[in-house]
RNA sequence: CGGGGCGUAGCGCAGCCUGGUAGCGCACCUGCUUUGGGAGCAGGGUGUCGGAGGUUCAAAUCCUCUCGCCCCGACCA
């Protein structure tokens, strides 16, 4: 295609709404454009990398025996409420109303619709196991939408949806999901990891997130440095401490702690360690509010607590409610005292004796205190986040961290919506059977995006070639006869043989051209100049490497063709 | 939802404090020259200063409200 007939808004500065790398080089290389937060136009250039990671999953859905199909973006409530969903989903569901007053949102994933659709449809084991999917526009109201098509609050999702006649088959269906996505991101060029994860909204029974490592992912992971346990710290599992308290307990004091309210500001004034301080988290259930105590040096893991109280919604107590429970304003709540309040405490806290607490006072703390003799835990469990140097749940090693985005997420669902809808088939001997699911997201955007952040550099964009949104950059230098018409026949040369040509016909100088290609990335850049014409050569620049080949006009063709090969070549 | 910030030409910004002619760079248009890493000269301003209301002789500037966007926080005890 020519450039001059593309809408390419390349810009020469950044913009200022553009914070992270993938972001900010998508706006400049004219990719996307945005609408309104979190909601993007797509250009040429930006919808034909979109296109390139619609097709790779495509490709290794279909192999991995998925079907596709396309179910509408607006669904009715009813099928939410089936579920209950429309009012556990919350805020982040786009809703509106029709005409009529009839309530429908805007599917931020589609397990409703896909399972309305299989219980009317499938009927016996024998249409089992199958498994859809689709690549359409989602919508979630986020909070924060940021950083591009990072995160957004309209998306292109792929998601499929499996339904089997058991759990084992289920989990065949699962691995090959797991397989693909191994496959589908491997094929992007992607560095990424699959880690465990939390299953959060969407529910079910175990799950994996597929990381892209990144500095600048939202999610945190950790992973062994021995085995191969790597999970989202959200979900890894801290292992409860062995070494047992062996300190003879003190008696408990009550000091005088004016102004200190943060572990940094307590401990200095004690002159002791976060290590020795034990931190009261105050939690707002919908019907409770309790205690969270964890060491002060640990942070405490609301996924993790959610899961203890059997809650979705859960929030820090505010200063109101800190002072009605603990008569003290925030930075002095403890647990000697606490009437009223289930006092739950991480694993750590167990091994420890003669620690600080808050004196649920202002201006006082506890020190030498003590569970057990001063205060009731009604429950040790895991409550922390693990971080690096905790040992590995595995068994092996110790723990890392890193930082991920995650682009893929698979889904063990069980019956959760076939039972809550009634997805049931009969099996061989006529009893009625509830389809065993599952549930597997890919961020399409995000995932291109996301290959930017792994590959630039300080010009611009570097597309590993599969995602690349063409081949070929064609730079004729000058509007001289013989480069326009060198330049003409390399590119119907070029495009009758299949490759993907992008070709600056503009009438612009060489710097320009050269910026805005290396800004836009395309994996071959073909220089074609009145010097090298002269000598009757061309070049062949790569853009990740900068490697320069210098070669006849006649033979780009087969070079061009060999770097493809071995660029797209599928293992 | 809380805190902070921003909204002035297509983009990046100055001007606002201390009210009085709306500016700079890039981009854009015309002409000439130029043409291997973001050209030079000459000419051209393309703006409801986010919106509404108020104060004033006079508002981009001061006040009130409102909308939008960005960043941080929601790990704090």
């Amino acid at each position: 295609m020519r450039t001059s007939q593309l809408l390419i808004p390349t810009l020469r500065e950044d913009p200022g709404e553009a914070e992270t790398v993938s972001h900010r080089l998508m706006l400049r290389a004219g990719m996307i454009r945005k609408v309104a937060a979190g909601v993007y136009t797509y250009l040429p250039v930006g919808l034909r990398v979109i296109r390139k990671v619609e097709n790779i999953i495509r490709e290794e859905m279909n192999r991995a025996g998925a079907q596709e199909l396309l179910m509408p973006i607006a669904s009715p409530a009813e099928l939410w409420r089936e579920t209950g969903r429309w009012d556990f989903y919350g805020k982040e569901l786009f809703r509106l109303k029709d005409r009529h007053e009839r309530d429908f949102c805007l599917g931020p994933t589609h397990e409703e619709v896909i399972t309305d659709l299989i219980r009317r449809e499938v009927r016996s084991y024998r249409q089992l196991p199958l498994n859809c999917y689709q690549i359409q526009t989602k919508f979630r109201d986020e909070i924060r939408p940021r950083f591009g098509l990072m995160r957004g609050r309209e998306f292109i999702m792929k998601d499929a949806y499996s339904f089997d006649k058991d759990e084992e088959d289920a989990k065949l269906s699962y691995q090959k999901m797991y397989d693909a996505y191994t496959r589908i991101f491997t094929r992007c060029g992607l560095t990424f990891r699959a880690v465990e994860a939390d299953t959060g909204i969407i529910g079910g029974t175990s799950s994996h997130e597929f990381m892209v490592l990144a500095e600048t992912g939202e999610e945190t992971i950790v992973y062994s440095d021995e085995g191969s346990y790597a999970a989202n710290v959200e979900r890894a599992e801290v292992r409860p401490p062995t070494d047992t308290p062996t300190e003879a307990p003190q008696p408990l004091r009550k000091v005088p702690t004016p102004d200190a309210r943060t572990v940094e500001e307590v401990t200095a004034l004690l002159k002791t360690t976060p290590q020795r301080l034990v931190k009261t988290l105050l939690y707002k259930a919908p019907h409770e509010t309790v205690a969270v105590l964890v060491r002060g040096d640990h942070e405490a893991n609301e996924v993790k607590l959610k899961k203890l109280l059997g809650v979705t919604e859960l929030e820090l107590a505010g200063p109101e409610t800190v002072a009605a429970i603990t008569g003290a304003p925030v930075g002095f709540a403890g647990p000697i005292g606490l009437r009223q309040t289930r006092i739950l405490a991480d694993h750590a806290v167990k091994a420890m004796r003669n620690f600080v607490v808050g004196g649920n006072e202002g201006g006082t703390h506890y020190v030498d205190a003590n569970w057990d003799r001063d205060f009731q835990v009604a429950q040790f469990a895991d409550l922390r986040n693990a971080r690096a140097g905790d040992p590995s749940p595995c068994g092996g090693g110790r723990l890392r961290v890193a930082r991920g985005i995650e682009v893929g997420h698979v889904f063990m669902l069980g019956t959760k919506y076939s039972k809550a809808m009634g997805a049931t088939f009969l099996d061989p001997q006529g009893q009625e059977r509830l389809a065993v699911m599952g549930c597997y997201g890919i961020g399409v955007g995000r995932t291109g995006a996301a290959a930017i952040e792994q590959h630039h550099d300080a010009k611009g964009i570097i597309w590993p070639v599969p995602i690349a949104p063409f081949h070929v950059h064609l730079l004729p230098l000058s509007q001289s006869a013989q480069v326009s018409e060198a330049a003409g026949l390399l590119y119907e040369l070029l495009i009758r043989s299949g490759v993907e040509v992008l070709w600056d016909d503009r009438n612009e100088r060489a710097g320009v051209k050269f910026n805005d290609a290396d800004l836009i990335g395309v994996p071959f850049q073909v220089v074609i100049g009145d010097k090298g014409l002269a000598q009757g050569i061309v070049e062949l620049k790569q853009r990740r490497t900068g490697e320069v080949t210098r070669l006849p006009p006649d033979k780009l063709l087969e070079q061009v063709k060999a770097l493809l090969l071995q660029h797209l070549t599928v293992s």
